[in-house]
DNA sequence: AAAAACATTACATAAAGATGTAATAATTAA
DNA sequence: TTAATTATTACATCTTTATGTAATGTTTTT
């Protein structure tokens, strides 16, 4: 049978052979090739069916080695593996492509299921990754939840795209309430556009 | 030891009753009411540390019901048990703020890990669903894709929230030049306003 | 009932956005 | 090296947004 191969390019050589180890324990997995300078894997990039990539590497930022791994082997899966857990370094990381996320700490109890997920057309985060990408949903939740019903309605009207006028004739209001609502709503929020409207309610 | 407390709210009696047993064979859960019709449930609420949520049912949309629980309950775990996986849904519970969403399927195998999950302040998607979640994420990028350099730039900038002008200003190019770019990204994308354009690329 | 919060309309104005047409330069592909 | 794209600039015009100020109803809340 076929291994699936595994490729680790990690800073940190020593955790790069810990996990490695642990990876070569299972019969269907190989590891190999361990890069910790990501621009050696750059100028010579080998194939693999898993790429286990760290977020925070001196030479390199990692986020941009995910674009490029998937332009060369478009259908290898990239499994982030990282001690950042910020928001904003797992969405950048989810919008370049990785399938998986998960944080260092929890690696060894989780590469297998991580490894399976992502080999069977999946995705998988752990639990603690999960749940800030889903904080990140609901985010805009709260920030409803701070206007009244009316300003509500036409803060929902314009992140469906439609114009104050449109808005103004579908609750049978004037355009200026319309105004007026929205004066009001970018003050509260502390904001004078619509995108950055959008950008505090991200995701509808 | 105190005991966690499910409630089941899930049309299905039959499929409730099969969860109910499941959840029950292990010693510190107790799953001991399982609501059919979500209106009863509604005008009696019971409190619970898990609720497991249907999406799907005659009398009353899931969805909505996450809001209401919630705010009857702010910190009950609530965990969405459906056949339902489209991204639109599977996006409004995660933004009504359900902690884990699983598909029936695989609630038999995954139960206990959503249960823990949650309970520990994370979360859980089955690797299926937490694709659909990623792919939902790196849409955006196709789209730039079809762009030129140059009307990604510009697209960029407006994402950002900068105006005409001050993306014409950063690119040293003129406004003329911006707009005939705005002009082409909106027939190559079939739109013809910013806030479309926001909708399309959802977040950044 | 008085005060406070919310809702609605109105007038006014400057800035930004959406589109059309058209000509010229710069790049790239045939 | 033509032909074909792609990139830029320019002019014109209409719509939409962003904000200010101000007055008058409606609900809530105290």
């Amino acid at each position: 049978m076929k291994k699936i191969k595994i490729i680790i390019i990690d800073d940190d050589f020593t955790l790069g052979e810990f996990m490695q180890e642990k990876i070569n324990e299972f019969e269907n997995y190989s590891c190999e090739l361990i890069f910790s300078d990501p621009l050696t894997f750059i100028n010579k990039p080998v194939e693999a069916d898993i790429y286990l990539l760290d977020v925070v590497m001196t030479n390199l930022n990692g986020l941009e080695m995910i674009d490029q791994i998937l332009k060369i082997y478009p259908s290898s899966k990239i499994i982030m593996n990282t001690i950042k857990d910020d928001p904003d370094t797992i969405f950048q990381a989810l919008k370049m492509g990785a399938l998986g996320y998960i944080d260092k700490q929890s690696f060894e109890n989780n590469f297998l299921t991580v490894f399976e997920s992502v080999l069977n057309d999946g995705a998988y985060m752990t639990p603690k990754i999960a749940r800030k990408v889903i904080d990140y949903y609901s985010a805009p939740k709260e920030i409803l939840n701070q206007l009244t019903n009316r300003e509500r309605d036409i803060v929902n009207g314009i992140l469906d795209g439609l114009s104050y006028k449109l808005i103004a004739d579908h609750y049978n209001i004037s355009l200026d309430n319309v105004r007026m609502n929205i004066k009001r709503v970018y003050r509260k929020l502390n904001i004078n556009s619509k995108s950055e409207l959008f950008k505090k309610m991200n995701h509808i």
